[in-house]
Formats: C-alpha cells, sequence, structure tokens
DNA sequence: AGTATAAATGAGTCAAGTTCATTTTTGTCA
DNA sequence: TGACAAAAATGAACTTGACTCATTTATACT
C-alpha cells in the first residue's frame, strides 16, 4: 500500500522542516540564542535531536531559518503596502511605519539577527546578506521612482538614502526598546514617532512642498513682505 | 622584606588586569567571541585560566571589558574635537568623520559589541547602557547649543535626532564593510562620506543657510512669477 | 510479502567554559 | 631572619550542551 496517508513524502518532510522552525522560533524568542537548547527545540518539535541535523547543518542554519521567515513577512508586507500607494512620500511615510511596527513587534527576533547580522566573517556570502537585498530592493525602487520624477534629489548615492533611512529607523526602535523593555508598541505612537522621523527625511531627500518650516517660511515671510511693499508703491504713484 | 619588588601590590594587579585585557582583546579580535578560547586567552596574558576568574566573573565580562576599553577612546575622541570646533556645523561634521573613522578603524572590535548590544536581556542595565550613554553625551550637548542659538529646529525631540544620526552613520559603516571587507578606511574617502551624510543631516535638522535648494528655488520661484505678474498688472492699470 | 532505500533515533563523543581544592606568593610581626 | 596568615594563582576535574553515528524503524516499489 503506496501513500497509507493522503500525503506525499515531500509534503511530510516539509510539514515537519516547518514544525521545526516554528519550534526553533520559539525556543530562541524564550531563551535567546545562546540559552536555546538543541534539545529543547527537539522537545518542542517533536523529534529526536538527531533528527533537526537531518534538517539543518547546525545550530546557527536554524537561527538562519527563523530569520529567513520573519524577512519573508517583512519584505512581503513592505511590498504591498508600498503597492497600495501612489505618492513617493505616501510610500515612504508607509514603510517607515511598516519597519517600526514590525521591527517593536518582533523585537526578540531582531535581537537573534542583528549578532549573525554582524558576525557574519563575510557578510555578503552569508544569508542575511540575500535577506537584506530583498528587502531593501522595495525601498530602493521607490526612491528610484522618487528620482525620476523629481520628488526627491538625485545628487546623493541611493546606498546612503538608504542608510539614512533604515538606520535612523533601526536606531529608533532600539532606544524605544531600551526605554521600554517591554514595551507594547502602540499604534499611534508608532504613527507619531515616524511622521518625526519623515519630518526629518523630507528635508534630507528634498521632498515634499515644505522642506523645513523654519527656514522656508522666513524666506516666504521676506518675500511677502516685498510684495506688499511693491504693491503699496505702485498705489501710491497711481493716487 | 616587605615590597621586594618596586612595585605595590594594587598596581601588580591592576598590571595584570591591563594584560588580561590586551590578551582578551587579541583573541577576541582574531577569533570573534565564540571562536575566542579562554584558554588562548590565558596563554596570551601569561597567566592560568582559573586565574582570569578572579579578574572577571566570565566571558562575557572580558568583552565587556575589552568593548569599554574602546568606548573609552572614542568618547575621548569625540569630546576633544568638539572642543576644538566652535560652529555647530563643524562640531557634527567632526562627530560623523570621527565615528566613521573610529568604527572603520576598529570596526572588529564593533562586530562584538554589537550583539552583546542586542543579546542583553535588559539593556538598560548592561554596562554596555553606561558607554553608549557617556559616548552620545557629547552629541547631545552639541545639540542642545545648536538649539539654544537657533541653529537647529527645535520642534523634534532630541533622542530622533540622535537616532538620525548615529542610525546613518552605523549603518553606512556596515553597508562600507559589507562591500569591501578588507577595506582599509582612507582618509579622503571618509571625508566625502562624512559630507555626504552632512549634507543629509544640515536639512533634517534645518541647518545652515539652504534647508533644501530644488524645493526651496522651486517655492521662491512661484512666489517669483505671481509677483512679476502683480506688478506688470499694475502696470496696465497705470497705462 | 520481500527488500532496498530513506528517515529517524538517542546514546556516546568532544570541546570549552567554569569551579575549587591545593599550592605558591606576599606582607607583617616577633 | 624565620614563622605565619592572608591573598593570589594554579590546573585538574566537573559540567553543559552541540554534534555524530551505528543502529533501528518506516516507506515505497516489485
Amino acid at each position: 500500500m503506496p501513500n497509507s496517508n493522503n500525503k506525499t513524502r515531500r509534503e511530510r518532510l516539509e510539514e515537519r522542516e516547518e514544525a521545526i522552525i516554528a519550534a526553533a522560533h520559539d525556543e530562541f524568542v524564550e531563551n535567546g540564542f545562546d540559552g536555546a537548547k538543541i534539545a529543547g527545540i527537539a522537545r518542542r518539535a517533536g523529534v529526536a535531536e538527531g533528527t533537526l541535523y537531518l534538517y539543518f547543518k547546525n545550530k546557527s542554519a536554524l537561527l538562519g531559518a527563523v530569520v529567513g521567515a520573519f524577512y519573508e513577512r517583512l519584505t512581503a508586507g513592505a511590498a504591498e503596502g508600498v503597492a497600495r500607494q501612489k505618492a513617493t512620500e505616501e510610500r515612504l511615510a508607509f514603510l517607515a511605519r511598516h519597519h517600526l511596527h514590525s521591527c517593536l513587534q518582533e523585537w526578540a527576533i531582531l535581537t537573534l539577527a542583528m549578532p549573525a547580522l554582524y558576525q557574519a566573517g563575510n557578510y555578503r556570502s552569508s544569508e542575511y546578506f540575500g535577506f537584506n537585498r530583498n528587502y531593501v530592493a522595495v525601498f530602493d525602487s521607490v526612491v528610484r521612482e522618487g528620482i525620476a520624477t523629481g520628488e526627491i534629489r538625485k545628487d546623493l548615492p541611493l546606498h546612503l538614502m538608504r542608510d539614512l533611512f533604515y538606520g535612523t529607523l533601526e536606531h529608533s526602535v532600539r532606544t524605544i526598546m531600551a526605554r521600554e523593555p517591554a514595551a507594547p508598541p502602540r499604534q499611534t505612537e508608532i504613527r507619531l514617532l515616524a511622521e518625526h522621523i519623515m519630518d526629518m527625511v523630507r528635508p534630507a531627500y528634498s521632498l515634499g512642498p515644505r522642506p523645513s518650516p523654519a527656514t522656508d517660511s522666513a524666506a516666504l515671510h521676506d518675500i511677502t513682505r516685498r510684495l506688499e511693499d511693491a504693491v503699496s508703491r505702485l498705489e501710491n504713484v497711481t493716487d
């Protein structure tokens, strides 16, 4: 009787793999990388320790799979949101909110991913490089389009704009989590924070109508005064 | 015969501690945190393994001492440089160059510090929190002064400006090291990069004469055209 | 049913961080 | 100077946990 179940062999293997990744996720999130035990993951997944090594090369590869799943969710969410918006500014604002929301939501995963990101001897060859590449591709295409339509300045290398955007966001997330480790990410707080960040990013990118209220309004005030002067002078002439 | 050497007991202990930190530095830099072995550090320092535990609680504490020394150099350099400059903009430009230079120079230490920074269960209580606090205090005082003199906008929380500044710098460093892992940090390249970053930071902070040429000139153009229209209309009336 | 191949198992191996009973060094005092 | 108590150092033994592999179990095909 081949196929005693209604599952093909391949399907059963993939199910097991997913179960292992889910188990690893929980064990890592609860205990951190060093605190997580292979034995614990095996127990959660309902398999023997040795079995894990048939699916993943070692503990780090197990973490890689967990982080990869996170990046997949992150990237998919970013791409979807961007597709819903039309204006460059709205798109960037969405990406900021989405990044903040995701990173705060899954802070535990981030704390697992960052070390691996930095430790990777030659980062380029590590799987994390690919994860990041796919993710920032969404941002890159938004900015490239913004530059093409003249909404964004074109005198700076794209990678620097990316560094500004994601560097600021990541640092902000770290700041928040350092302030209130147990903070549940409230929707409105994220919106406010994203708006503040966009208030800095906008002028940095030369995006939007008002690059900077303070200086701009000063310049416009000056022009306006001159306009009024001119008008009243001309009116005096007609008198 | 008390004090057979010309060294007091305390001095000898401190010398040994420094030797151990130096040994740990080299072992960590060469092999990374996991790759570094307590036995290796002990051998380099010329002491027995057990002796290390008389000076440091565990391997992590050993890393903490190495990272602490790095932060001390970093903070001292930042404070000195800021004292040499007078204008807010020059000070920030210096801090940017200094941060880039130091982090590229001692990239190996950074890759050791970042994981610990993120892993620290409750970051606030970890020693790394204090290191960072002292370091960014230099930046904070520069920005506070800039706000007081009206050079910098005051409608954004200070911590966000910090996140923009150091987030961008750190992300840039990571980008560079990912591109060319064996890159020797050339002085001129660092200057150029810092200038580019300042080109983004300046308008974000509303620092300097022109917040943003592109949009600003567009707005002014518009006003100017309206001014000219008004003038010519009035001139037609007087005809 | 028989059998070859794939998959799973878990006891055993090994490496490395940490501990602690013992030894060595140091400073003081008779 | 020599005894001695306290401090410092030692390294063999202990412990933990990732990883291996000889053996067992399940699967699919004839």
